[in-house]
DNA sequence: CGCGTTCTTGACGTTTTCTTGACGTGGCGG
DNA sequence: CCGCCACGTCAAGAAAACGTCAAGAACGCG
């Protein structure tokens, strides 16, 4: 799988000691994941709430706030798998974190192997239906995990140079991207150079995105540097 | 949490030393489950198919066969929540059985209160009131217990790359499927690159199951990426 | 061993998608 | 005002992907 692959689920991961973040970032990245980290139960709340992400870790040991009241917190308005990493073994902390709401609960040490099984797991459990990446532009939706993308309900088919190209700009909404940049994404660094394949294609996605293609809301021209998508 | 109480969760224990399961009976009868015991793994899948049990104690040590085949064997219909025990505390024994489609795994000896617990995270992920097993599409019904497909009532014939085939289809319902998701899933990891497979059973499957196979309605092409079912 | 079923493989026609070139439009500076 | 440049549009043909059929291999079973 692809690190940047936006497909590749995102992981939150909470832990105060920076050398167990390195660790994680190593071995996650290393199978596909992209991360996400966060140092404090403040620094956690916020990013959770902010992204999407699929899958959270959580350090019981956090310096700010104790990790089983975060995980009552978070299960107030989430339902993102949540697997507790923790130093304490005792079976009362064990049973605490899950009935607070933890999917899974590792004792430190443990093996990766073992991670990212239950990682799985955990996954696997999301509800399905629920999608975990979701991109929402107006009325449209881009549902990452079916590959599906809808415009005022109804479903609109897109051809994988068109889905490529719109997950592209989506993901980078707001910011501008250049001809080459697109190119090298969609088409792979091979074809930098045939900045008309974008024109086309663009033309095409805003035929079927866009209300009125001639004067699209979503899919803007930055003109002399290449394109941008409104932020949502 | 009444013992008797007929809505309390029933528990399938599969163990083959009395002792443990004399254990488990007392444990979780007093904790207001309903139980159900086996001894060999034989006698666990009568059971399970008979029984509509909210939950599945799995020991991996039977005499009979192995409990990670067993649990392959159960995820093939059912997606009742499996907590396999087992004296192999080996990390790749963890992973063998969480990959099987266990939902967690505890080694003995274990804490009551922490089986519980791990119980308790097990149930509330299991759908709502939803035992699936039986998929429903249209006039068509995937009988998962019997391996039975009807349309329109009527039996149907499918062979075994076939039920695989629209098994793997309907669980991911709605869901886009790459031929190498399919590929893998269906003939294993090495055959990755025959996409042609693929579209030669998918033609013999439409033609059982669809209506009029040339305008599929429930058996999706995504054209350049791959298959796709429609939603019930 | 012979039978029927299922799976693999190849060939070929059809559909969908992508590329490519021609042309139109509009802003901007000379 | 004109021409340049970058972008937008359209359509034709090439390329890739898909659907179908059928022959032969592999498999299981009596």
């Amino acid at each position: 799988m692809n690190p940047v692959d936006p497909l590749s689920p995102l992981v939150l991961v909470v832990d105060d000691e920076p050398q167990m973040r390195r660790f994680l970032r190593a071995s996650l990245g290393a199978h596909g994941y992209r991360i996400l980290e966060a140092g404090t139960a403040a620094e956690a709340v916020m990013l959770a709430m902010s992204h999407n992400q699929a899958i959270l870790l959580l350090d019981l040991g956090l310096p700010d706030a104790d990790g089983i009241a975060v995980t009552r917190g978070l299960r107030e308005w989430t339902q993102t798998p949540i697997v507790v990493i923790s130093a304490r073994g005792r079976e009362d902390d064990k049973v605490a974190a899950l009935d607070a709401g933890a999917d899974d609960y590792l004792t430190k040490p443990f093996g990766v192997k073992e991670l990212l099984a239950r990682m799985r797991v955990a996954l696997r459990h999301a509800t399905p239906g629920t999608p975990q990446h979701e991109l929402t532009f107006g009325a449209r939706f881009i549902d990452l995990t079916r590959r599906v993308v809808t415009r005022d309900g109804v479903e609109i088919h897109l051809t994988p140079i068109e889905y490529k190209l719109l997950t592209l700009l989506a993901r980078h909404a707001g910011k501008v991207l250049t001809h080459r940049q697109i190119l090298k994404e969609v088409w792979g660094p091979g074809a930098v150079e045939q900045t008309h394949y974008v024109r086309v294609h663009m033309a095409e996605l805003r035929k079927k995105l866009e209300r009125d293609s001639a004067r699209p809301e979503w899919l803007l021209t930055e003109p002399a540097v290449d394109y941008r998508m409104r932020e949502p």
